[in-house]
Order: C-alpha cells, then sequence, then structure tokens
DNA sequence: TATGTATACTGCATAGTGCAGTAATTCAAG
DNA sequence: CTTGAATTACTGCACTATGCAGTATACATA
C-alpha cells in the first residue's frame, strides 16, 4: 500500500532532520514543540515514523536496554530531498478550533452563566499554555534551548504565542464586561451598544482599546 | 449502530435549533457562520443531520420541487432536550493549526525567501477572512442579520475574530522586520536581539509594543 | 442550443483521534 | 525489601472526520 506524506509527516521529517528520536521521543517532543503549530495526537506520533521508513525516508533500528525495546529512527538522504520538497507546495491555510466561542454563537440557548462558564474554561485552558511558554523562556535564558543554534526561530515563533494568548484573554474579560450587562442571553438583538459595536467592527477598529 | 454526539452534532443541532433547514442550507449556512470557531467539512454536515435523526434529536422529511429532492430537518423535543446537556459537560481546549508556524519552526531547513513565502501566504488567508467580517459586520449595521434578535451573540462574536486577525496581522509585519535582519535562517541562535526578546517574552511582555 | 454555475447530495479511501491494553523499568514510601 | 505508583514504550481497534470523485437536476446567459 502506497503511503502519502502530509504535512504531519513533514512535521516529523523535520524533527528527524535535527536528530536521531526514538518513537517515544517523538512523541514527547512533539506535544511539547509543535503543540501551538501542529497538534496532533500521541497515536498519529507513533504512526507517522514508521510511514517515513516505508517511504525510505528513514530508517528504523531496535535498540536493546535490558528487556525492553525501543525504536530509533533516522532521516535519509532521501528524507532530507522530501523535506525541500515541502517548501514548494502552498501552505494550509490557518484552522481555529474554539468550543467556547461556539458556545458563545448558541449562548441563547443557555445562561448568562452557562457561557461565562464556557469563557472561564478557555481562560484557564490559555493561561496554562501562556504560563508554559513564558517559563520556556525563562529556561532559553539560561541556555537552555536543546538546538542553541536554533534558537532565533524557537523564541519568534514564542512571539506569536505571546501575542495570541494575551489578545484572547484581553478578549475575554472584554466579553465578560459585555455579558455583564445582558440581563439575559436571549432576544437582545441589535442594543444600542452593539450597535456601537457593530459600527466599530464595520471600520475595521477595535473595540477593546477604547 | 448507536451513534454518538460529539460537539459536531451539537453544532448542528443549534442550528437547527434557530429553524428547519435543508442539508444543503445546513452546509452552506455552517461554512458562513461556524467556520471561525467550528471549522468543518461539507462532508461531515451532510451527515451530522442523519446521525441526529437516528438519535431522534432531529426529524427528517423530503421535500419535492419539481424533479429534484431535498431533505427538511427538523429539530424535535428531544434534540431541545439534547442541546441542554451539552452546556453541562466542560468545554474542548482549543485547538490552532497554522502550518505557517510550522514552518517557521523547521526554517532553517529552507531559505529566507521560503519563511517569507510562508508568512505571505497566512497573510494572504488571514486578510480574506478579515475583510469578510468586516464586510459582514458592514451589512449587519443595515439590518442584514438574518436572525436579529441573536445580533448581540454574532457581534460579539466578531470582536473576537477582528482581534485575531489584527494580532497576526500585526505579528506577521514584526516577524517579517526580524527576518529581514537575518543573513540566513540557519544557526543564528541566540543573537543580541533574540535575547531582548527572551528576555521580554520571559516577563511576558510583548515584543509588538516597543 | 450549449455551457457554466448553483443546487443537492452519496460513496469511498484515507487521515487522525481516543481509549484500552500490554509490559518492562524506576523510584519512593512503608 | 517489597509493594505500588509513575514513567517508559508502545500496539490494536473502533470510530470520527476529510477530500475527492461522481451523479444528477435547475436555471440563467451567450
Amino acid at each position: 500500500m502506497a503511503q502519502r506524506t502530509t504535512i504531519s509527516s513533514y512535521a516529523v521529517l523535520a524533527l528527524l532532520n535535527l536528530r536521531p528520536w526514538t518513537g517515544y521521543e517523538l512523541t514527547q517532543q512533539a506535544q511539547r514543540s509543535l503543540r501551538y503549530a501542529w497538534p496532533k495526537s500521541e497515536r498519529l506520533l507513533y504512526s507517522e515514523p514508521k510511514k517515513l521508513v516505508e517511504l525510505g525516508y528513514a530508517t528504523a533500528h531496535k535498540e536493546e536496554s535490558g528487556n525492553r525495546s525501543r525504536n530509533v529512527y533516522e532521516i535519509t538522504t532521501e528524507g532530507r530531498h522530501a523535506l525541500t520538497e515541502w517548501t514548494s507546495s502552498r501552505t494550509q491555510p490557518p484552522r481555529i478550533e474554539i468550543e467556547a466561542l461556539l458556545r458563545l454563537l448558541f449562548a441563547d440557548h443557555g445562561s448568562t452563566e452557562d457561557l461565562n462558564r464556557a469563557l472561564d474554561e478557555l481562560e484557564a485552558d490559555i493561561s496554562e499554555h501562556h504560563e508554559a511558554i513564558v517559563d520556556l523562556m525563562a529556561s532559553y535564558l539560561d541556555g537552555g534551548h536543546p538546538f542553541p543554534e536554533r534558537t532565533h526561530l524557537s523564541v519568534l515563533f514564542a512571539t506569536f504565542q505571546i501575542e495570541m494568548f494575551k489578545t484572547i484573554e484581553r478578549w475575554i474579560e472584554f466579553a465578560r464586561d459585555e455579558i455583564g450587562e445582558w440581563p439575559t442571553t436571549q432576544d437582545l438583538g441589535m442594543t444600542p451598544r452593539t450597535e456601537v459595536l457593530t459600527c466599530l467592527l464595520a471600520h475595521d477598529q477595535s473595540p477593546l482599546d477604547s
């Protein structure tokens, strides 16, 4: 059966391009470093390197330590070549899934408490990631980057995360204030306040800045 | 075969809670209104209402117009009840997939041109969505909301989109400036400039504000 | 009359997820 | 020194979701 190279294949291949990894290491590393750009399940991250071997883009060899074995994967010249081809394809459009926002869209089915709870949960998820990135940056200052020569890339990437997280947190506060003025979630329609917001947005202006 | 209710099921159910829709209408409406919170394929949006019927959460009846038929789906009392249960479950953490950022993380395999192209493509995708939302808000000002009593929800949701899009666009400009100072994508490591950025991020400060 | 676009779907192969299960290793508490 | 919990190191399976090709009608325009 012919295997197809997906973006996830390239993601794993790019990791293998840095150094050889065991299957387990790949899952751990990918969860840590790729999570915010390309979140994939542990299960997939175990399968991808096998696919790469079938494609001839990597080699696998079993390492025995005592009674337990683990697979070590290494990139091939073919694999490095395939990586270069990746850049010639168009990047996929971004894809953003936020269930809390879906609940906001249909908030009129529930109470303002339900809606606020959804926002609380979103805030909790975001601030967890936010703190993790800040801690990671602190560790980089102490020379803690696993590939020191690649620090410039990780840090530029991290600026994106921080901007995003700050924006979302700022919006959550804003949204809570707005919702706080609502007597209910239903049938408010185009209130004077909503009209002000709509007008700002129609002129591409941020309601959070005022 | 017992069907399971996923978040996508609830998303479609929430649409059906507004009014009856045909399968085709559901796919179109979901692409327009849910795309930014819960992007799902047309294929799935055709399948979900069938699942809802099997679960007893909706009814289907064929409408004939000439030689062509279409399915009209309507929510049941059971379905409305199920919707209420949705709010009692924890919201899923957000999931953000941006291939352009993945390419940034591994940009040292290619040239600065490759990286800039990825950013250009991201910018094109974002600005397309950005403009669409601004236009949508302009149409709301003229009373163009399909469910006028729900305008307050759509507009608060739109504030999120606009904030996100502006943030991403601002970051792209910032990133282009940074990359413009790079002689190459490789082996720069912890440059003085990167150290400044890392320091700011470690103190949870935005490098874009300065 | 031809042709393109919108309507209105279905089938199928494949990508990806979640969860359960298996089994060895390590390390700290009792 | 032994019991139990956590970590390492995966695999199998059922199911969710996507992309694409295919089918067929309706309608407007050239």
